[in-house]
Parts: structure tokens; C-alpha cells; sequence
DNA sequence: ACCGAGGCTGAACGCTTCCTGAACAACTCA
DNA sequence: TGAGTTGTTCAGGAAGCGTTCAGCCTCGGT
């Protein structure tokens, strides 16, 4: 996960930072609005923690020229506790949570473990299920750091099934999705390209990413991490 | 716009209802965690504001019944400013949102109208039966969390004596439901089905979720949790 | 206690669905 | 135009699933 971290406060910064990167997740740090700005628009990530009360440019500001530029990903504003204004101002700029200070981590932590699992539809960028990762803004998937290339089609049959992940996808709805409505029904198109997809996710034969249910459809089987 | 507003504090819960009982939004309101309970499953609201600090039961175990009841609509939960350990067990119940005492009227406000704007996702719904749960929305069964695969068949068996749950379902009106009047009155499919059903549901056999009654049919007996 | 009917279960069979390797067709780019 | 890539078709084989059957177990009545 790439984490975007906003905070002119160096001290609460770096506690932040610390907590965060951890385990896979990338974090990248902006002290005042200029910085964040150029951040938020060259560093693809996919949450950003804004506190409001910044020099210069505020943060309120930072957040609406982010979303007039089109960026989508979610937004959590830190806000002093004393002037609520600043939460409701915020949200309506395109915030999607606030927590107040002073915060305790676990807080934090609880926010944007939500935002992740709510922005779980149309996260831009990237998702790691395992050892695959996908990245959906590049249309790009590796394996273990590995690239895996894949063919148009191949990508769009795995953005699917990925994007309802745990959810068992009929061959039908698969085939509505990769071809509009024009679809002969007696092909073996999918479970060819599902063949493929499968050999070049799991050369192995042990993760078993995409399960068949047979007279179902398939599932995409792995856990988001 | 249909409201459920969850606070015990009869002030507080008469500011709430006056504000939001405006230009056809319906207000429904509940003093305790029972009517709650009760106005959750039947009236069909669209959101509910939960206070935790409820008497008898807690706003917290309201919120995890409604969402193992299936219900879905975005919970935001008002919580005193102290104890900020509620809030994250509130989310962790299945609230989407929270809100600290005391707090100014728009900025509940503020966080309604998010909820609602972002409100238009997420679906499935879930039973759960002691330590199995069914969930209708992909067909997919788990028992204490472990998935169990089901067949087309054996899903539809279960579904249709869960349906029923407590009720005896005659084996001539289990294959009405299974085959589309068609069917061969001395065939023993459904013995071999249930007989399925239950190794895979309960390999111990000490659940015994589905019993037999000798000369009737068959009774799912789990009490739904 | 015995007997018969109803219920259970393990194994087997055949049908359907799915997989897979390879060839063919269409498209892309130099 | 020709080589390489990608999408599609086909056929044979493998596996899953519904179904049947035979034999055993269990329950309830006499």
C-alpha cells in the first residue's frame, strides 16, 4: 500500500511515518502544502492522512485542488479539536473521515484500515493479494516482485474476477464484462484465457488463486493483504 | 430518506429527530437497545444514528445483531469523548462512521450526507447459524470461519431447510423444490444429499444442524445467532 | 425380543462440465 | 509483406457431480 502522509508538525510526522511503514506499506512525507500538492499528483497513492492546519497552503485547499485534479483516493484529515468547522469544511472538500487531536495511533490506525476496506471498488493503483499485486492504474501484475505479463484479455478476465474477489463469478456475467452483450455461448474462450491466467499466476500449482465452481462459475480465492 | 435515530437521552434524541425530520426524510426513533433491535428489522431505513451508551443492551451489540441479520445500512455511532476504545470496537461491530459528544448538529450532519453519498456498494448477506454461516449472496457456506464447498445441490438442499429452519420439511416437498415437479417419488437422492450435508456441515456429529423425523422429513434445528 | 419399514451410507456408473495442448485466424507493427 | 503476438476454435481427456443400488442400521410396534 502507498500511503501519503501530510503534517508540518515534525515530531507528529515522523511518529506517524514510523507507525506505518511497516509490512509492504510505502509511505511518503510532505510538511507543507506545495509539497503535498506535487505529491498527491506524481506519487500514485492510495490514501492520504491531511492535516488541516498547515503555512501557506491549507490543507482544506491541498484536498480540493487534489479532487478538481480527478484523484480519487481517500482522504483522512487530522484537525485540532477546538474549531469543528474545519471537519465539516474539509469533508465537503472531498475528505472522507477526520480524527481529532490529540489522536491516539490505534485511532489512526482504525481510520484507515476502513478507508482501505471501503475504498476496496475503485482504489486506484495498487492491490496485493499474497504474493501477486496488481496494479490497476498501469494495468500491470507481478508475482513476487516478478512482473507477469499479461495479454488484454488475460488482464481484463483477472481485473474482474479480482475486482468481486471472493465472489463467485457466473461464465455468463464474465463474458458480458470481457465482450458487450455480442457472445456466443458455446465457446471456450474463458476457460481457456482462465487456463492461461492461471499458469502464469501460479506456475507452481500450490497458491491456487481462481477456483472453479463447477456449474457456478469461478472465484478469485486469495486474501487482500 | 428514512432515519433511525438510536440515543436515550430524551433531549438530545428530540434535537436529532427536529433536525432531520425535514423535507421528507422519515425519522423513526428508539429510547433502547430493544426497540432498536426491533425497528432495525422492521423498518427499512436507509441509516441509523446509534448512540453506544445505551441501558440494557449496548449500542454496540445492537449494531452487531443488525449487520449478522444482514441488515446493511450505513451506521454512524455517537460516542462521549473519553473512551475513544468504543469507537473503534464500534467500527469493528460494523459501524461506518462515528461522531464525538457533545458535538455540534452539522457536523452529524456533515457526516450523514457522506454516508449517504457513499452508501451506493457493498452487498451480502449473511446468516449465521451457531458456528455456520450461509451466506445467500454467494452461495458460499463456512463453518467456525473455515469455508465449506457445497454443491449445487447439497447448497440448495440446505438453503431450502434453512429457509424453513425449525419447521418439518417433508421429503415429497424438498424435491418439489429441488426438481420442478418432475421427479421419481422412490428415489433415495435426498437421503444421499442430506447425508452429505451433514459430513461436510458437521464432521464431529455433535452439531447436528439437520434431524430426522422419522416418517415427516427433515428439520434444520440451529437457533439463529 | 423380533420383525418390518424407513432411513443411512459406501461404492459405482454415466453424464456433464471443465481443462489443456495444439492448431488456426486475426491483428499489429516494422 | 512477413514475422510475431494475441484471440479463438477444436478435440481428446480428466474430473466433478447427480444418481442409483445394495446392504446395513435404527426405530417403533407387536
Amino acid at each position: 500500500m502507498r500511503l501519503l502522509i501530510v503534517e508540518d508538525e515534525d515530531v507528529l510526522r515522523a511518529q506517524l511515518v514510523e507507525h506505518f511503514a511497516v509490512n509492504g506499506t510505502v509511505v511518503e512525507e510532505a510538511a507543507d502544502g506545495r509539497d503535498a500538492l506535487y505529491l498527491g499528483s506524481e506519487f500514485p497513492c492510495d490514501l492520504a492522512i491531511v492535516d488541516l492546519g498547515l503555512p501557506e497552503i491549507s490543507g482544506i485547499d491541498v484536498i480540493r485542488q487534489w479532487r478538481q485534479a480527478g484523484h480519487e483516493f481517500p482522504i483522512l484529515i487530522l484537525t485540532a479539536r477546538s474549531n469543528w468547522q474545519d471537519k465539516v469544511e474539509g469533508l465537503e472538500a472531498g475528505a472522507d473521515d477526520y480524527v481529532t487531536k490529540p489522536f491516539h495511533l490505534e485511532e489512526v490506525q482504525a481510520r484507515v484500515t476502513a478507508l482501505m476496506r471501503r475504498a476496496a471498488g475503485h482504489a486506484s493503483s495498487q492491490v496485493q493479494y499474497g504474493p501477486i499485486n496488481i496494479d490497476t492504474g498501469a494495468r500491470t501484475v507481478s508475482r513476487e516482485g516478478e512482473a507477469v505479463e499479461l495479454t488484454t484479455y488475460e488482464y481484463n478476465t483477472l481485473a474482474y474476477l479480482v475486482h468481486h474477489a471472493g465472489k463467485v463469478i457466473s461464465k455468463t456475467e464474465l463474458t458480458e464484462h470481457l465482450y458487450d452483450q455480442d457472445y456466443d455461448r458455446d465457446s471456450n474462450v474463458l476457460e481457456v484465457f482462465v487456463g492461461r491466467l492461471r499458469k502464469k499466476l501460479d506456475p507452481g500449482g500450490d497458491l491456487k488463486p481462481i477456483a472453479t465452481i463447477r456449474g457456478a462459475g469461478y472465484r478469485f480465492d486469495l486474501e487482500r493483504t
